[in-house]
DNA sequence: CTGCATCCGATAAGATACTG
DNA sequence: CAGTATCTTATCGGATGCAG
């Protein structure tokens, strides 16, 4: 039995989706675009600034677009790029376990 | 369009697997139970106390089960549970993503 | 030597108030 | 509405040390 090659995509790819608040923004944005207040009321506890940052750091790693309509009072939406709709599979993979393993009894 | 329903189990599994380092220990663990100091080996810049924290969590959400063999010296392994084991899936998610997705050109 | 506790500085998150 | 600035609080993680 050998220890598990060290990946370097496979370690990038959790450092991005293992920050707090990442993956469920991910989430949040998989049924489509959305505005900036609609994914803060949709997530508990998650500041404004706090989103910022994330929105920020996945426009940066290609995973969200920022698209703004220049309509009055003007109009931003987030929405996943093809690389954000490819983490698709992953979230079922995580639904998939969470609804078999996870007990809310706690 | 919808928000995606609050769903307490998803969350749940997110705030587990999305620490720092959890995930990273779980696939090192699935080739096969491991001692502390091999896994403390394998990821570069895990701490031996971060290391005994995540694997203490882990131990009470019942994804790893520490054996104790009480040679001489004792002998310490950790393996996952079925719970654990069944997190293959989402591990071959993540390495087909970051596969197809990440650069290391940066 | 291995596994872990304690201490403490660094970092991140959260609350609030404010701006274009 | 979509953020930013500032401050406080909580969490993390690295160094060290000690017990079995």
């Amino acid at each position: 039995m050998d220890d598990h090659q060290r990946c370097p995509r496979f370690e990038k790819a959790m450092e991005i989706l293992s920050k707090r608040w990442t993956a469920l923004i991910i989430f949040q944005l998989l049924p489509g675009p959305q505005r900036f207040a609609r994914i803060e009321n949709s997530l508990q506890n998650l500041s404004g600034k706090v989103l910022s940052d994330r929105l920020k750091e996945l426009e940066l790693e290609g995973i969200v677009k920022r698209d703004v309509y220049p309509e009055t009072p003007v109009r931003i939406e987030y929405r996943l790029t093809d690389k954000g709709k490819a983490l698709a599979p992953l979230f079922d993979s995580i639904s998939n376990w969470s609804g078999e393993w996870i007990q809310l009894s706690q």
